[in-house]
DNA sequence: CGCCGACTTGATTAAATTCAATGTCGGTGG
DNA sequence: CCACCGACATTGAATTTAATCAAGTCGGCG
């Protein structure tokens, strides 16, 4: 396996369990035979909704966000995605035209399985299916979630929410406190579904709380446990 | 197969497609030999937010709502289910506590297929995953529709739309026109995410613009397109 | 008959969006 | 080197939406 496209399970540093960690030696080797990597600039669009998907992604490196565009131009994200998770089954499973768009947040490295391989192996390989499954069911938790939440929470409690869902995703740089990505204060405001002008006051409220403190263009969360109570999470 | 337990395709109405349709005959059998089948009564509860789950369910007749309740008491529906659905597959799949609640809104019969024999079933069958995953991946779909809705959508295009979603699960009664379920306006607002007092004022007005009629506890719609078109469906 | 739950309506309030203006920072080209 | 540009950030004020609060009505049922 080139450094290009590892699929060890070695690599995947966060809470999502990799579609391949469970095949073996052989399989993954089949697999890699399909796949074709490529490099996205920071800003470059992955897939894009409206367009029919033709395989499934695996991230190798970098971040990825998912969102939804409306008409009017306003923009939900639906998903934020670390280097170890695939990206763009759902469209696939359900053989629709994407209904999201994914775009490189920095630089990343991804790699395509395509369509009729991809099938292929979740009809032969029950495991695969099943780990396809955990992902889709941890995703529909998730996305549930948020969904109540939207309806429920105040934009500071979502705006606490999208912190420390960004904290779970990308965890933190090595102080163990500075969350390790870097957004605008927008696309804070699309994870939380707000706008740029409440997230950024919030954001300001919760610095001068002394919950989180700015470093450059990153977030550092000084109160944890602050930030928790803030987002008043219910399980 | 008793008159209580069918799971034969030709009685799915809806677009979901049944988890069984594609087993084999002797499948079938071996399925219904583990499977417990109980009546719910108009408000019963068939699971519990927080406890853990004992194996899937299948709607054989009647309606549910599944909802997830805030400390606070507020309640959000999370989906709507027909009969020829599952339900609670969610939990299971990934090992978790009930997340939402699931309330039979009239009276329904429900048969369980037991935790163990679900995950054989999954295990042995490719087809049986398959289905699941397209299951899941049409839930996770829905769900993300709606999570976009709410960040994006003012409480009417809401309401509209949670109107066509009760046509398109339960249909239209002999009229073609009258939706085919009775829910207390606090039901509808909580499938639009928003208060009673809304709802109620939301659906007057459409009552008064001729887009839809009340029929005694039923909703009639007069105007498909009108609705259609304040929904402001995207996709 | 009287109560309960659901429905309805109006008035008030709070939260967050929208609008508008200004500020900051990094890069780019003269 | 510096001026300018563009993207993003910030702040204040006005506006809008929908939630909340507060009565009062209706219909069925014990």
């Amino acid at each position: 396996m080139n450094s290009e496209g590892h699929l060890d399970c070695r690599h995947c540093k966060n809470r999502y369990k990799s579609l391949f960690c469970d095949l073996k030696e052989e399989e993954v080797s089949v697999l890699s035979l399909g796949k074709a990597c490529k490099t996205y600039k920071k800003g470059e669009e992955i897939f894009i909704q409206g367009t029919p998907p033709k395989g499934i992604f695996i991230v190798n490196s970098g971040k990825v966000k998912i969102s939804r565009l409306a008409d009017s131009g306003n923009e939900q994200i639906v998903k934020m995605v670390n280097s170890g998770e695939i990206l763009g089954y759902r469209a696939l499973l359900s053989n629709e035209l994407y209904s999201s768009t994914a775009v490189a947040i920095e630089i990343t490295s991804i790699c395509v399985l395509p369509r009729h391989l991809f099938f292929q192996f979740i009809e032969q390989n029950a495991t695969l299916a099943g780990a396809l499954l955990k992902i889709a069911a941890s995703d529909l938790k998730q996305t549930e979630r948020k969904l109540v939440d939207l309806s429920q929470k105040t934009a500071k409690e979502r705006i606490a929410e999208a912190l420390l869902y960004l904290k779970e995703i990308y965890g933190y740089e090595q102080d163990q406190s500075t969350i390790n990505i870097i957004l605008t204060r927008g696309d804070i405001a699309n994870i939380a579904g707000t706008t740029r002008e409440t997230s950024i006051r919030v954001l300001a409220g919760l610095k001068k709380d002394k919950i989180i403190d700015f470093i450059g263009k990153s977030i550092k969360v000084r109160d944890f446990q602050g930030l928790v109570s803030l987002a008043n999470i219910s399980d």
